[in-house]
RNA sequence: GCGCCUGUGGCUCAGUUGGAUAGAGCGCAGCCCUGCGGAGGCUGAGGUCGUGGGUUCAAAUCCCACCAGGCGUACCA
């Protein structure tokens, strides 16, 4: 809706400016982009244009001047109710009231689906990410890119697209070897045999658990075994519990996948070969010193990358780029955003190379790169390694803070900067969150509407043309923000501005509550104000669960 | 060394892609409970946007150099 009115400035503005290019009242340019914008102070109006500022020097006249005489022409749709003219040079439209308020009705219609767009015309897109080795617990970085990609993938389905999220397995390969190793290091140790721990092999004490448990229910079999075959029955089962704990602490902060996609199967299923082959055709496979490389250099790459080891064994690149060319190639994804922590960032231009390589554009697949996150428990800082045994895990932050809480922390935050995530401070403020705040206003306007019900007044034909108060207006420019909102989000990926939004829109709730009484003698008023009410817990509720947070009846 | 990201009030962060007096939250100083949830509302103090140049009518935003932090630069993932 409001959208809708931004493009009919775009057009309106356009037309104005050819209109009196033709008459001759203004040199005939070609014309940049027009851009409409929010002016930031409302005393501005809704939208605004600065085209005349960046007209000023191919026509060769003062903005202001320029500003005047497109006015002149302008024929404004009739959702705008003024416009005018504003030094520098802009020219700034206001809304009508009528047409603000009837948008109350518009979003009670639209109730769930608001703000749902047809952006994606149902193009389908698949979203990976988490996708951490199932060798150990997920940690607090981990749960960025979790919250980040499922907050992408809810924000991107309400665009209108066809989304597929997808966590890739690692079930194979070099770190699930030294994860089975260390497994039955520990398993030999808890029988009381004394065998180390491989050098470069995992310390944490999930492990001990985990050997402990396994010995617990499997017994002492394993013993009977060759080393390296005890160590990858071990590892197999260890990766399955692990895998399942995985699950379960993504399902306590509301993330959940489509598709479990094993790496294994890439080999067992051919992909791996099929990707190879694929590259060799394109001559893009050399050998040398007894490894297979990919030839990247030859896409404009600095280097080249090993594929296949010279113990035979492929890369996780080789792996990667399999996975990749199942995407595109056989599961024929147009568009791929893949998520990946900060770590993986020096793996984007060979990815992006390797992409060319299948035949495919790069631009198809959009990487994401989260920056890492680093923790504090007040000003003693927490390095996070996977490897050591001192981890703050996601399940202890998430009962430490809250869901909710943890989800609103890490999408505040846009995910190419870095954050400290201080938990003492985070626990401090769990009271005083804006997470409360914003959910404290759904839960205030349940209220509301249940003493309402209650009270049996049925608000259904309530007239919305008696809300003119200042309060009331702003409440209502919020509400209908939501729809631009989810485009931004869709088109830059950048889901840190739906909590920006949800807290300005409880802001203006908030608001409005303190300076109009809802439910008041004047029943006519009432009424009105009802919707207003219903249709902003409508909003709130659609950011709430963009964001994969709860949306209280009550607190 | 090279590449990517970051540097904005005391703290944590936005800033709609070059525009109007740089905005929020927390914290701080005040004020507001005879009404639907005070987990609330309102007001105020606090900024040479890392530093120095440049581009132009206009720069937190673009370009160059430098400083500081993070990550990467493997036949690890």
């Amino acid at each position: 809706m409001e959208l809708m009115v931004k493009k009919k400035l775009v057009t309106c503005l356009q037309q104005a400016i050819i209109k009196a290019q033709q008459e001759n009242n203004l040199a005939s340019v070609t014309l940049p982009e027009v851009i409409i914008e929010h002016p930031q102070d409302p005393k501005h109006g809704d939208f605004a244009s600065g085209l005349p500022l960046k007209l000023a020097r191919t026509m060769k006249l003062p903005p202001l001047t320029i500003a005047k005489r497109i006015t002149e022409y302008i024929l404004p749709p009739p959702e705008i109710d003024k416009f005018s003219v504003a030094s520098p040079g802009f020219i700034n439209f206001t809304l009508s009231n009528d047409w603000l308020v009837k948008q109350i009705d518009s979003i009670l219609t639209a109730g769930k689906s608001y703000a749902n767009l047809t952006l994606g015309k149902g193009k389908q897109i698949q979203i990976e990410f988490v996708s951490v080795n199932p060798t150990g617990p997920l940690h607090v970085g981990h749960g960025r890119g979790a919250v980040l990609g499922s907050t992408l993938a809810n924000t991107l389905a309400a665009a209108g697209y066809s989304v597929e999220k997808e966590y890739l397995l690692n079930d194979a390969g070099n770190q699930i070897n030294v994860f089975g190793q260390s497994l039955y290091a520990r398993y030999q140790q808890y029988l009381g045999n004394e065998i180390s721990v491989p050098t470069d092999g995992y310390l944490g004490n999930y492990i001990i658990d985990l050997a402990k448990e396994i010995m617990q229910k499997e017994g002492k079999e394993f013993l009977t075994l060759p080393q390296d075959e005890a160590a990858s029955q071990l590892g197999e089962i260890g990766v399955r519990k692990m895998t399942e704990e995985i699950k379960q602490d993504l399902q306590l902060i509301n993330v959940e996948f489509d598709t479990w996609f094993s790496e294994k199967s890439l080999y067992r299923n051919k992909q791996y070969q099929r990707a190879m082959k694929l590259l060799q055709k394109g001559g893009y496979i050399l050998k040398k010193d007894n490894a297979i490389w990919f030839e990247s250099s030859l896409l404009g790459e600095d280097k080249d990358n090993v594929l296949v080891r010279s113990d035979g064994s492929p890369t996780y690149f080789a792996s990667d780029i399999a996975y990749h060319y199942n995407k595109f190639l056989e599961r024929k994804f147009n568009t791929v955003i893949d998520i990946w922590g900060a770590d993986h960032q020096g793996h984007v231009p060979r990815m992006k190379a390797a992409i060319k390589a299948l035949g495919k554009d790069p631009e198809q697949l959009k990487i994401v790169i989260c920056q890492l996150v680093t923790l504090r428990r007040g000003k003693e800082t927490i390095k996070i390694s996977k490897r050591s045994g001192d981890i703050i895990t996601l399940n202890e932050l998430v009962s430490e803070v809250g869901a909710d809480a943890c989800r609103f922390f890490f999408l505040s935050r846009s995910a190419d900067s870095q954050m400290d995530f201080d938990i003492e401070l985070a626990k401090k403020q769990s009271t005083d969150n804006p997470v409360y705040y914003i959910q404290y206003a759904h839960a205030r306007i349940a209220s509301i509407l249940h003493l309402a019900k209650q009270m049996k007044i049925d608000y259904g034909q309530g007239d919305v043309s008696l809300l003119t108060t200042e309060a009331e207006l702003a409440l209502i420019r919020r509400l209908i923000l939501l729809p631009e909102i989810i485009e931004i989000v869709s088109n830059t990926l950048q889901p840190h501005r739906l909590p920006y939004y949800a807290q300005n829109l409880a802001t203006a709730f908030h608001s409005f509550y303190k300076q109009c009484r809802v439910v008041s003698k004047d029943e006519e008023l009432s009424k009105a104000r009802l919707k207003l009410v219903n249709a902003t817990q409508i909003a709130l509720a659609k950011v709430l669960s963009l964001m994969g947070m709860a949306s209280p009846e009550k607190m």
